[in-house]
RNA sequence: GGGCGCUUAACUCAGCGGUAGAGUGCCAUCCUCACACGGUGGAAGUCGUAGGUUCGAAUCCUACAGCGCCCACCA
């Protein structure tokens, strides 16, 4: 027989070729379905990842939680895609090629546009694949067939369609306006791709002298370099201190300029000397007021943040350099008035950490808060209601209102950046100063019929990727993908970009495919009937945790503390690194990862490897005694599984396989396969990936490894015909049991599940894969209470017996007869499961009696039965003494407490009924579990 | 400056109105013919502090302390 398996599961030997395997015979892909197909779909865009990224934690988590639901919703029957791709990732792939350059010694501006261009593209097509490749080693089962970059043909002719339909729309303009410039990358960059950071700097309050007076205005500035470029200085309009000097004027130190005192609510009378200098060039707040008051706006530096001419003497010097300079200059003169210590938030650049420059800037931008020409819904507007009403679910819902406040205060978009590497701004300019915005470059310019110039800025990598549930799907055709696969099913990311990709998809979406209307079949079929929006990317958001080290510190390069999945998955195996991340996946907290954790589930995998070897060696022996055949099991499983696949409908795949209930065990287990495949579904339903995880690990260990096997094991060596029909059953049930547990397991392990499942068809399986097999649904009907309470007091007693002898430190091997005190009913349970007693309690004999054993020696008790070993070393009374006053003190507590409750009229009449006959019926209890422990203390003393 | 989250066994975390659970670690014991990545048994928590609501609170409310995250144009 092929059944050999090596003694402890290696993941590395089976993994890699499951991986190929799933994408050489494209098992998840999802083909665009027929006309009319009533299959239900399950949509999932996958985040792109960079084409320069690795995969970190972050992905893993992200992989594993999207990859478990498109694997769940799969094996249920849905027409399950998962769509791939990579971003272009304007910024953070131009640096990697500079950087590139930079080691040959080049440069982007002396190699041009066109080559620096293809340079990267060369780039990608060289590299960019790596990280595709890593998530083929996580078993992630995405169709690959479609797997698509952001600047593919037709996706960048998409996004030339949304920018010039946007445009027509009265929603894209062109403006000059403060924007976070980066010296260092050389372009504007969005308020989002800035973060701020508490830095120690100082602030300096300097003296303007007030025109015509001998007197001195002082303001308050963190960067004293940008006074060069003042155009005013305002003071509060309410603020009695400057009354006398309003409508003066001031002379600008070091660049002798008269520039006005305004009156504006600019000024804060409670901070500083109630005085602030304005500089509309570099300061947001400043603009604002420039405009209000007209200004002129004084653009002091240059694209690398370096001074230029308008600052006199003073150009050609670096912002810093600048500083230092001016704070020199004005201490000469005596008009520094003082320095203190202080605290700015500094703004800096996302990708390279340079503080930004506030700068004046020509750039285009989308106006998210506008309506249309045609008076449609603003974007935002439109992406706030589907929110509001339901259309979108986010989860959990705290981020529903961090969404909606930040929606509710957003800020046109700015969409140009300076750089080379992505989607150029499809406008043209002439030299008239018209600018064309078009589809496709025009010949000439229609005005004068100048030469045309095309605007060298790229738009924003999230413009594109904003884009991409219908680009995907093939927009602007009106595709069959559209029709069927629009809206999304689900969209599960990090919070990290809830703002940067998820409000643009949803503003997007719900803005473009506005007249989007699936077919009524498939409507029906989506299972979202009762959302009435399909203009919405998706139908639910979910937002996972972020990964975090054993620290809980954030995993970050600068640290140096990133965990590379790719090394814990080549220690553990993808399976044990996919279930650690699974089981910690508690909604709405970070994950600390613990290697401790996935060295846990690593034995978890060795667990299910043993119990499948143990599962074949009795195979073999079972055939070569002619018992029994695995050819049955896999007939008959096989017939049910390829008929449960075979509709286009879900149909649940509830019960094993020609199960036959026997024994206690085999109702037992009957019964708490459907409890835990019902538990699993409804923790996979809200995103509780965790308890599904547990759901499963316990299950498969706890109760399938460690109690049904160990009892079946009684029935797989045949004595005699009787016995042969019961092993027959046996083997039946327990392969059974065995398939579905992997079916269920299957989605968090998709490896291991794989290799065994295939091995119990002999490598020849009804299906191609496991992850095509249908998913244990659970039966409510097939929960079985009477089997799992009779159970429950078998276990009870077993444990009792092992305790016994692990505290008279019985020899292991040691077989002792038992005796026993219990009603009729109970009596009878344990009679016809007296072999299971003997042998998981190393017991030799069972006899009853009719009096209690609660002072017998070496007795245990328990509410339904008293039980003694009979050995006749005599136990450490002092030991046994202590372990029953301790054991009484808790009962006793517990149930004084239970009587202070029953007494409690208040109590009784406001707690529910259940919670009220529970406390009664445990109070029972209480009272003859004391008792027989009060009685086994006074045989104690007696003896 | 706003907003949010966390604080439960030695460690990492679940639980979120009916007197506490898991994994790892620890102790004891056993290489019993699936598994030492194992079996069996065990020890271990006044659920951050102080109040309040409730018949009842780890679970809800308030304050405080510590830790962390996000957002923000007060020089």
């Amino acid at each position: 027989m092929p059944h050999e398996l090596p003694k402890a599961y290696d993941p590395g030997a089976i993994e890699a070729r499951w991986a190929e395997y799933w994408v050489a015979e494209k098992l998840f892909a999802a083909p665009t379905p027929a006309a009319g197909s009533p299959r239900p779909v399950y949509t999932l865009q996958l985040p792109p990842p960079n084409v320069t990224g690795r995969l970190h934690m972050g992905h893993m988590l992200n992989h594993t939680q999207m990859d478990i639901l498109v694997r769940w919703h799969r094996m249920r029957g849905f027409l399950a895609l998962w769509l791939p791709g990579t971003d272009h990732a304007g910024i953070a792939t131009q640096m990697m090629v500079e950087r590139q350059l930079a080691e040959e010694k080049q440069d982007r501006r002396a190699l041009g546009r066109e080559k620096f261009v293809e340079r990267v593209w060369e780039w990608k097509r060289h590299y960019g694949g790596a990280i595709l490749e890593q998530m083929k080693r996580l078993g992630d089962s995405v169709d690959w067939a479609r797997t698509y970059f952001t600047m593919d043909d037709n996706l960048s002719r998409a996004v030339r369609e949304v920018f010039v339909r946007l445009y027509e729309e009265g929603l894209i303009y062109r403006g000059k306006y403060i924007v976070n410039w980066c010296p260092r990358c050389m372009t504007a960059i969005s308020d989002l791709e800035v973060v701020h950071e508490e830095t120690q700097g100082k602030l300096y309050q300097i003296k303007y002298p007030v025109s015509g007076s001998g007197e001195f205005i002082t303001v308050a500035t963190t960067r004293p370099e940008t006074m060069l470029g003042d155009t005013a200085v305002a003071v509060h309009p309410a603020d009695p201190r400057y009354r006398h000097l309003h409508g003066k004027k001031v002379l600008l130190p070091l660049m002798e300029r008269e520039i006005p005192i305004i009156l504006d609510e600019l000024a804060n009378p409670e901070f500083g000397t109630g005085a602030v200098k304005v500089t509309p060039a570099h300061d947001a707040n400043d603009f604002q007021a420039g405009l209000r008051h007209n200004l002129p706006q004084i653009d002091i530096m240059d694209d690398t943040a370096h001074l230029n001419q308008n600052a006199g003497r003073y150009a050609g010097l670096s912002r810093h350099a600048a500083r230092e300079r001016v704070l020199a200059d004005l201490e000469a003169q005596g008009l520094l008035a003082g320095t203190k210590d202080y605290t700015v938030p500094l703004g800096k650049c996302d990708r390279c950490k340079t503080v930004v420059e506030p700068r004046l800037s020509t750039q285009w931008f989308v106006a998210v808060t506008k309506k249309t020409k045609d008076g449609r819904p603003s974007l935002a507007a439109r992406a706030i209601e589907v929110v509001e009403r339901g259309e979108v679910t986010i989860f959990p819902e705290n981020y529903k209102t961090i969404y909606l406040n930040w929606m509710a205060n957003i800020r046109d978009w700015c969409v140009s950046r300076q750089l080379w590497w992505g989607h150029r701004i499809p406008a043209w300019h002439c030299a008239c100063g018209k600018i064309i915005v078009a589809r496709e470059e025009p010949p000439k310019c229609p005005q004068c019929g100048g030469a045309l110039t095309q605007d060298p800025d790229v738009l924003d990598t999230w413009f594109s990727s904003g884009l991409l549930p219908f680009t995907t799907l093939g927009w602007p055709e009106k595709t069959r993908d559209l029709e069927v696969f629009y809206p999304g099913s689900l969209l599960l990311t990090a919070y990290e970009i809830l703002f940067f990709w998820v409000a643009r998809m949803i503003m997007f979406g719900c803005h473009f495919m506005d007249g989007h209307r699936q077919d009524a079949a498939i409507k029906q079929a989506s299972g979202w009937g009762e959302r009435k929006d399909d203009t919405v990317p998706f139908r639910q958001v979910y937002i996972h945790a972020l990964v975090r080290d054993a620290e809980r510190q954030k995993m970050s390069k600068t640290k140096g503390n990133v965990l590379d999945p790719i090394h814990v998955i080549e220690k553990y195996g993808t399976d044990a690194t996919r279930f650690t991340l699974a089981a910690m996946a508690a909604p709405g907290t970070d994950i600390a990862f613990n290697e401790s954790r996935t060295e846990g589930y690593r034995a978890f995998a060795n667990k299910i490897w043993n119990a499948a070897r143990f599962l074949f060696m009795n195979v073999d022996r079972a055939e070569q005694s002619g018992v029994w055949s695995l050819k049955e099991f896999q007939d008959r499983a096989g017939a049910e599984l390829r008929s449960a696949q075979a509709g286009s409908e879900i149909r649940p795949h509830t019960g094993i396989a020609g199960f036959e209930a026997r024994t206690l065990e085999d109702r037992w287990i009957l019964s708490r396969f459907h409890a835990v495949a019902r538990e699993v579904h409804e923790a996979l339903e809200s995103f509780r990936f965790h308890e599904a995880a547990n759901t499963v690990y316990s299950f498969f260990w706890g109760e399938f490894c460690d109690w049904y096997l160990e009892m079946v094991k009684l029935r797989l060596a045949p004595e005699g015909g009787a016995g042969r029909e019961a092993a027959r059953a046996a083997f039946g049930n327990l392969l059974g049991v065995f398939e579905a547990a992997l079916r269920l397991l299957s989605p968090f392990m998709p490896f291991l599940t794989e290799e065994i499942w295939h091995a119990l068809y002999d490598g020849k399986p009804p299906l191609k894969s496991i992850a095509l097999a249908a998913y244990p649904e659970g039966d409510a009907t097939a929960i079985d209470p009477a089997a799992e309470t009779e159970m429950a007091v078998l276990q009870d007693l077993i444990v009792s017996v092992r305790n016994l002898r692990a505290e008279l430190k019985v020899e292991p091997k040691a077989r002792l007869p038992i005796r026993v005190h219990a009603d009729a009913g109970v009596r009878t349970l344990l009679e016809q499961n007296r072999e299971a007693i003997e042998k998981l309690a190393g017991v030799e004999g069972v006899s009853f009696v009719e009096e209690s054993l609660a002072k017998a020696a070496h007795a245990r008790s328990s509410a339904r039965f008293d039980v003694a070993v009979v050995y006749e070393k005599k136990i450490d009374k002092a030991a046994e003494r202590e372990r029953l006053e301790k054991e009484l003190g808790k009962l006793e507590g517990e149930l004084a407490n239970a009587q202070r409750q029953l007494g409690n009229q208040q109590f009784l009449a406001k707690a529910p009924a259940k919670v009220v006959e529970g406390i009664r019926k445990r109070a029972a209890e209480l009272e003859v579990l004391i008792e027989k422990a009060r009685t086994a203390l006074r045989g104690l003393g007696a003896d």
